[in-house]
DNA sequence: CATTTTCATGTAATCGCTTGTGCAACTGCT
DNA sequence: AGCAGTTGCACAAGCGATTACATGAAAATG
């Protein structure tokens, strides 16, 4: 069978217990001895038994990180900054779904399948409302949040409704007086992304003396299809606005193609600006808020970690909030 | 503390061994046995440790997943299939880096960090004369491979040539003559996905006659500023050619923005296909030869369930080869 | 020089589950 | 009724580490 702490202790002359602080760098040990283990634990190609080690210890040494979507640009980006940290500090990484990837139903809360799995856990954009967030909450594990805001919970986030004021502010600035909204779904929970990007909006028309028309308000459920669909719908009222401000670049970019299949230019004919910094919103030169989307995930990780070493439960659970940058390109203009 | 099985055997009346395998649903366990203690589990809110579990059974009910790039479109949406199977199957799905997700750089090799901590092993776009895929395969644990072939080993994969070959052979078709190539990086390991369709293309233009111009050849590297430069260095020659043919579809988004900048049409003045399928290439009207993403992961983590399950070491490693297909959009044409 | 500390190491009791073995109590057969 | 074959369950030996506690030697202290 494989080799066992045993082994190494017998082959290097001492008992397991000195093999075991040897090999994980605790003091007390001999450093002649040390390297002694190290190099009989190497000859014999030995690797500790992670089982073994968790049961003994209680640490699993994993942290879980839950998401509702793995094949979406910002959810998959941000996963790659977590993994960075996570890999760096030698954690294993569980990558839990919480709906399915194709038909999007929600599955089991995942709550369940953490006790005792895992040392800590991620999560990225759930509705801050989510029952299942609470139950996740409730395990009392080390726990940050991504891109959502909870109370007591600690959270690497965007200024989301600030981010939504730029994108509007800048619409206003060039001149636009009808100004559309691309928002997600209609039941946007309340402090969820959507919600306080919508409020950002409202905010600033209101601000500017103009309507908050509800007719100018459509629903793209954050995808490029919902988006334009959208605009389609935004460019059959009577009265299309001349500038529309879309939640996510993806929307934006379904806006754009919207715009385009009605033979109108963007930026030209109708001002488009989003909130993301897409990789292909450069390629598609349109405006947008960009987010630290790799930081985000980067930021996060790294505080949990600190978090779970400091094991002091009294974890002061402010929000980080990382700035946004407009960056305008070719899809807004001063309208005609 | 938290409850054990011991807890739930005293409340039970019956013996930890029997609650073992009722909860596991083995059989020999009377179902009234079962039922009551079912109960008692859930009213005790007991959750097996996984930890003890794996330690005693000596399987991990874990599999990682090895990948270069976490961030990239073709990465996550095969993710997403692996999870979506994973998940189904109680399987806990271990994510590992190969690189590092900024500097791109190699990190230490996963294989040691696999040992003892997985059952199984799926890896995805590595380069099949990669060392690290060797060390990986020595490991001599049920493996699976996407998106490349290597004998003896189970894998899922599209026929790169064969797509290489429908996406030239669009562009023959369409009576091209001069077309360039956007590949991946210089030195395209053999049996690689981009050499591979190098291969195609090739064998394609030969047999129409036409020269392989080096001159006709750049390097995109598989990303969409890649794409981008390439596309102008082929524009750049004092015969451009009138159809290119890029190997993956981020690189051919980055040829269509260097045509744009160039003043030039795609599809009118210069044609331009693709492989992927990627989520954009609908909206940014490019051929392209689809390739099943998700269903590569989905397959490939079928199989590898399938294969730790037969664990009968003589696993038919056939590799699993799935279809392309041509969707032509605006893109391309024929030539002026 | 006696005494207290510190250091390096060993002993052995866990951690919480799985599973081979054994033993009754049933079953169904002749 | 007798016998072999099931079935349902308990016993207890692991699985391979970690770590509190004990131990003896060396170093530091007064």
């Amino acid at each position: 069978m494989a080799i066992t702490i045993r082994d190494v202790a017998e082959a290097a002359g001492v008992s397991t217990a000195t093999v075991s602080r040897a090999l994980r760098g605790l003091p007390n040990v001999d450093e002649g001895t040390r390297a002694r283990i190290q190099q009989v634990a190497f000859d014999l190609d030995y690797v500790i038994s992670p089982s073994a080690s968790r049961l003994a210890s209680g640490r699993t040494g994993s942290i879980a990180v839950i998401t509702p979507f793995i094949a979406r640009w910002f959810f998959s980006t941000v996963l790659s900054g977590v993994e960075g940290v996570l890999h760096a500090a030698g954690m294993d990484l569980l990558l839990m779904g919480v709906s399915d990837p194709l038909s999007g139903q929600h599955r089991l809360p995942p709550a369940p399948r953490l006790r005792r799995r895992v040392d800590g856990v991620l999560v990225i954009g759930m509705p801050p409302t989510d029952p299942e967030l609470a139950e996740i909450l409730d395990l009392g594990m080390p726990t940050s949040l991504i891109g959502m805001e909870v109370d007591g919970a600690p959270s690497v986030t965007i200024d989301d409704t600030e981010a939504a004021r730029i994108a509007t502010w800048h619409l206003i600035n060039l001149g636009h007086e009808r100004i559309g909204l691309i928002t997600g779904s209609p039941g946007n929970a309340p402090m969820s992304v959507g919600h306080e990007r919508e409020r950002g909006y409202r905010e600033v028309i209101r601000e500017n003396g103009c309507a908050v028309d509800p007719l100018l308000e459509a629903y793209g459920y954050f995808t490029m299809q919902g988006g334009e669909q959208a605009m389609t719908a935004l460019l059959a009222q009577r009265t299309p606005p001349t500038a529309v401000f879309a939640l996510s670049d993806e929307m934006a970019f379904g806006a754009l193609r919207a715009l385009r299949n009605h033979g109108l230019t963007p930026g030209r004919d109708v001002s488009v600006v989003g909130i993301d910094g897409h990789d292909m919103s450069e390629h598609l030169d349109l405006t947008t808020v960009v987010q630290p989307v790799y930081d985000l995930g980067r930021i996060a990780a790294e505080s949990l970690l600190v978090q779970m070493r400091a094991s002091t439960a009294t974890s002061t659970a402010d929000p980080v909030r990382l700035p946004t940058q407009l960056i305008v390109r070719g899809s807004t203009s001063s309208p005609a």
